[in-house]
DNA sequence: CCTTTGTTTAACCATAAAGTTAAACTATTT
DNA sequence: AAATAGTTTAACTTTATGGTTAAACAAAGG
C-alpha cells in the first residue's frame, strides 16, 4: 500500500518559474499573506492558502519567511505603519484644531477606502496580543495627546470651544472614521446595502466628520449648520 | 512500546462528578465556551479549554453540543442576542429623541460592561461570516430605521435638527458607544493606561455621548454646554 | 557541454486539535 | 442490594496544518 500525497490543491496556477526574481517574488508573497492575513485573521489563515494565493508552494514561504509567526509579522507591522503614521502626524502638527481634524479625516480614509480590511484586521491583532502593537507604536513614537490637550485648552479659556479630555476628543474621531469600517461587514448585511451603497455612504461620512466634530467642540456652532 | 496519552492538562479541577444534573453542567459549558470563544475568537478558541474551563472532560462537550461549530452557534446568537435587542429595542419606541439616545447609551454600557470583550467579539466573528449574523438580525425583526428617519426629518422640518440620514445618526451612536470597547485592547496599550483608568475613561463617556449626540444634530446647541 | 548557484518543487514528518468509543461511575428505582 | 438510566471519563482515531528535506530545475559563467 502506497502512501500518496498532493497538497497543492487544484487551482494551477500559470507557473512563470523565472528563477533569480527574489524580490519580485517576495512582494508577491507579502501581498498575498496580506490579503490572506486581512480576511482571516492569524489563526485563521493558512499557509497553503497564502502559497496559492501567490501562486508558489509552501516550502517557498518558509525559505523567505522562516514561519508563520514571522510572516504574520511582516504583514502586521507593514499593514500598522502604513495605516498609523500618516493619520496620527497630522495630530502632532502645529496647525489650529479643526485643520487637523479635516487631515486626519482625509488621511484615514485614504489609507483605508484603498485597503477595508485593515482596520478590522489591526484591531482584532491588537486584541490577541495588545503588547505587540503598543511596541510599534512606542517605537515610532507616535500619538502624543499633550500638544492636542494644550490646544483644548487654549480653546476653552478663551472661551471658543467647550473644555474636554483630549483622550476623548481623539476616541471620538477615530470613532467615528474607523468604526463603520471596522463593523463593515456586520452593517452591511444587517442593512441590506450593497458594496457601492456602502461605499457612497462612507464617502458621505468623510465629509461630515468633520463638521460633526466642529458642533461637538465648538461653543458657537452655528458656523456648521449645513448638514 | 505502549503509546500512553494524557490530555486532561494539569489544572486538575475538583470534580463534583454529580450525576444528573444535565441543566447546570450546560450552563457552565456555555459559560466557559463564551469565556474562551469571546477572548479567542472561533478559530483561536480550543476545544480541550473549553472542557478544562468548564472542570470537565472534552468528550462531555461533544454529549452536550455535537461539534465545535454547533457550541459556537449557541454562544454567538446568544451573544448577539444579549447584546442587540435591549439596544435597539429603545429605538423603536415613540420617544423623544434624545430619550432614545439616552436610553441606547445607558442599554448598551449596562450590557457590556459586564462582558467587554462582546463588542470585539461579535464584530470580529461578523467579519468571519457575515450571513450567520445577518440572519440573526433578520429572524428577530429589530432595527428598522423607519421610524427614526420620520423623527428626524421632522425635527428637520420644525427646525429644530439639521437634516441628517438615520442611518449616519445610528452609525454616529453605535460608533461612539462600541468602538472604545473594541478597540480596548490597542487604545489601553497604546495610552499606557491600566484597567481601571480605562473604565473610568468609558464611564465618562457614557455621561458625555448623550450630550455630544445632541450637539451633532441639535440646531441650537446651546442648551448642552456643560462638558 | 559541464559546473555552479540560486530557486522551486513534491513528498514527507510531527504534532495538535476535533471528534469517537467503550467502559466505568453515580444516583435513583425497584 | 440489584437493575437501570443518566453522566462522566480515559484512551483512541482521524484529519489538518506548520514545518522540513532531498532532489530537480533554470540560468549564467566557464
Amino acid at each position: 500500500m502506497v502512501k500518496q500525497r498532493k497538497e497543492t490543491n487544484g487551482v494551477m496556477r500559470k507557473t512563470v518559474n523565472t528563477a533569480h526574481q527574489e524580490p519580485e517574488t517576495e512582494r508577491r508573497i507579502l501581498q498575498s499573506a496580506e490579503k490572506v492575513f486581512y480576511r482571516q485573521g492569524y489563526d485563521g489563515a493558512r499557509m497553503q492558502e497564502i502559497a496559492d494565493e501567490a501562486g508558489i508552494n509552501k516550502a517557498l514561504l518558509h525559505y523567505y519567511f522562516r514561519s508563520k509567526e514571522r510572516l504574520f509579522d511582516a504583514v502586521f507591522s507593514d499593514a500598522v505603519m502604513r495605516l498609523v503614521p500618516p493619520v496620527f502626524a497630522v495630530m502632532n502638527s502645529n496647525s489650529p484644531l479643526m485643520d487637523k481634524v479635516r487631515a486626519f479625516v482625509d488621511a484615514y480614509f485614504n489609507t483605508v477606502v484603498n485597503n477595508p480590511f485593515l482596520p478590522g484586521f489591526v484591531v482584532h491583532e491588537m486584541h490577541r496580543n495588545p503588547s505587540r502593537f503598543s511596541e510599534i507604536i512606542r517605537a515610532s513614537r507616535l500619538l502624543m495627546l499633550d500638544g492636542l490637550q494644550h490646544q483644548l485648552d487654549l480653546g476653552a479659556e478663551s472661551g471658543e470651544l467647550i473644555a474636554m479630555p483630549a483622550e476623548q476628543f481623539m476616541l471620538n474621531l477615530l470613532s467615528l472614521c474607523a468604526f463603520p469600517f471596522v463593523a463593515a461587514g456586520a452593517m452591511q448585511s444587517v442593512s441590506g446595502k450593497n458594496d457601492s451603497d456602502y461605499q457612497h455612504l462612507l464617502e458621505e461620512r468623510r465629509q461630515f466628520i468633520p463638521q460633526w466634530m466642529a458642533r461637538m467642540v465648538e461653543r458657537d456652532a452655528s458656523s456648521n449648520q449645513q448638514c
